[in-house]
DNA sequence: ACGGTGAAGCAAACATCTGTGCTTACGATG
DNA sequence: CATCGTAAGCACAGATGTTTGCTTCACCGT
């Protein structure tokens, strides 16, 4: 008893990458539970198995670390491809929006988005990162296609009929319709070049 | 001395309709003051010069407190008017959507919405009520104008090409065109009937 | 006018979150 | 192989949010 007592601190502890890892996977965890009611800093490390301090220093603060883990998984899982043409791009784009939020897990990281933003009045102009670096992907979308010679809609419209309609579906949790769905979303915002697809 | 001090309690008491208005000021001011961060009970209760138990024992949470105060000034600063016509119907409400995200408080209002539901995984049925309340009304809507004989299209669409731009445009803060968009949203949506809007 | 019910106010306990100083292990560098 | 820097873990303190028991007033019906 003497013996075995004789130990100061055998503490285990993790790796930087490790503890990274575990606690972008708590948040998810989390999220997934208690839909980010319950997603307090003391609880995430609680999940993860690491000490709270950890998350402190590193992240900072809550909306720190949600940004984090959104933008790593959405960056992922929800990818901006160049397949080659305009209607390609938007329709690759659109289809890996509408699997990301038929997931709960993606439904709630989008939702995530909204909640890491800051939004005190004056931080107007600061958006969501994620937000503002997935409009600029969109950009170099519509530069690419303007070289082709295509004719690309405006950023405006682009964002008013094909990622609001998929953001608010997967903030509020409504499913996109069963089949067809990305198609017909680019249809209505390039038109149905010669493919009748709305009836 | 002994007179004056002769007051056990002279406090002022507010009725419970003075406390409920002052409370719900309370949310708005501090809504458009902090963006929703320093949203607290006690800060609220300050702010309304209410004591703090007055709100916790009437609302119990803040999630419920903010879904109260959003649910009476959303359905009332964006109201769902009768207007004889489905474009008229629908034009009426973009309007007043629009009117409402430009300001700083129905930003916030609406971003209370979609952040205030719990999301639960399984609760997801349980959505917004304040939502599911405003789809309900489209649907209204929608047969006023098919007993006209207009041919409103589905639900699905009006949430893709209406509801969701502003809903959107209201949660990340993104201004609306300056001048037009409620006509060019719903020209959109039902096509520009001898009015070509879209350039 | 009288008494009962309900809700607001007060105070204090209670729980929880947030932040800091220090120690200690791991990995890199010479 | 020795040393140094970085970051995780621990203990504890401070601040903030939450909840409860009790008192007191206002309203409403009898």
């Amino acid at each position: 008893m003497g013996v075995t007592s004789k130990q100061p601190t055998p503490r285990i502890r993790k790796s930087p990458e490790q503890v990274r890892s575990a606690v972008h996977q708590a948040v998810i965890d989390l999220l997934s539970a208690s839909g980010g009611a319950e997603l307090t800093i003391p609880a995430i490390a609680q999940h993860a198995g690491v000490n709270h301090t950890s998350i402190y220093r590193r992240w900072g603060s809550r909306e720190a670390l949600l940004a984090d883990v959104v933008t790593t998984r959405l960056e992922r899982d929800w990818p901006l491809n160049d397949t080659g043409t305009l209607r390609g791009d938007l329709t690759a784009w659109a289809e890996a929006g509408v699997a990301s939020i038929r997931t709960p897990e993606g439904r709630l990281l989008v939702r995530a988005v909204a909640l890491s933003m800051p939004s005190s009045g004056h931080m107007q102009a600061e958006r969501a990162q994620h937000f503002q670096r997935r409009l600029h992907s969109i950009e170099r979308i519509r530069e690419r296609a303007a070289a082709r010679g295509e004719n690309p809609p405006p950023v405006e419209q682009i964002l008013d009929q094909l990622i609001a309609p998929l953001y608010l579906r997967a903030i509020f949790g409504i499913d996109p319709p069963a089949s067809g769905y990305p198609e017909l979303l680019v249809d209505r915002l390039l038109g149905t070049t010669g493919a009748p697809g709305t009836a």
